[in-house]
DNA sequence: CTGAAAGGTTGAGTTACTGAAGCAACCGTG
DNA sequence: CACGGTTGCTTCAGTAACTCAACCTTTCAG
């Protein structure tokens, strides 16, 4: 196997510094998140819950996890009084999660402060951003999201 | 950090944007890794391996975490074979965490792998995907990595 | 030589996760 | 309607990742 094709030297480029964005965006995340004494796990269950009420079931499908999985990290949320479980008036398995007020503050408080601290975004100008928006958005539709 | 203008849509978008590629890139990582029964965590050190040799003390600075964390990750990589601990003779407190023969090919079958699954990216066109890496060049320069 | 500092490990404790087992509510078939 | 299977959630091990504090060894400064 000798060498590869330039596209693929590309392609391979690419990746690794989507790898290291990637590493960087969620390295700030987490912070984020702690800095309001949230695990990454339970800011990601607040933010699915911006918009509205949610089954747990398809919060664990989101996030591509066990449902039992979900049971600990929304225990933990609620504890802490930023999501109740009510019962789903059409199907009495279902408990549907929702964002308290004191959850969905805290939620949108952590997207601001990441607008806000996202550095590597700030080197950038504004047509630069725009091209990206839109090839972040080619690349994101049709994924499974 | 510095007083910015008041959060743009723009910005707000590309970070979402963000956000949502990070969630799929960070769940095909670990996918990978656990198809080659590696967790993220250690598919991360063994990455950073690559270059060679590296104290763990060097492994922690890079990861953002406490160095007892990389006891564990390094214990467990050691246990199956894909590093080995070695003395640093210049400064015997160090160990030197090196991969084997075994993690160099595991850490390099999962980043082929990476560089074949990444769906996302075979939305763009060669020009594009030139685009994009200058663009996350010009964000990731200057990050601490 | 002595004490402070640095590299690593250990132990306790929390969270995130999986997988299996279990309970309760829903539903399709006879 | 009743019964058996399925679905939604919880519970219970069990593992990995992580933090923090305490500890040992080696290094280094005075």
């Amino acid at each position: 196997m000798e060498t590869q094709p330039a596209t693929d030297d590309l392609t391979r480029e690419v990746v690794d510094l989507m790898a290291g964005l990637v590493a960087l965006f969620h390295r700030e995340y987490e912070e984020a998140a702690a800095a309001r004494s949230l695990t990454g796990a339970q800011a990601k269950v607040l933010a699915l819950l911006r918009r509205g009420p949610m089954p747990m079931r398809h919060i664990a499908q989101t996030l591509s996890c066990e449902p039992s999985n979900i049971t600990g990290i929304v225990d933990r949320l609620e504890l802490r009084g930023f999501v109740t479980r009510e019962a789903d008036p059409q199907d009495r398995r279902v408990k549907l999660v929702a964002a308290t007020e004191a959850g969905q503050d805290a939620s949108a408080e952590l997207r601001e402060s990441l607008n806000f601290a996202r550095e590597p975004l700030a080197a950038l100008g504004e047509d630069e951003r725009r091209t990206l928006r839109d090839l972040l958005q080619r690349m994101l539709t049709g994924a499974t999201l």
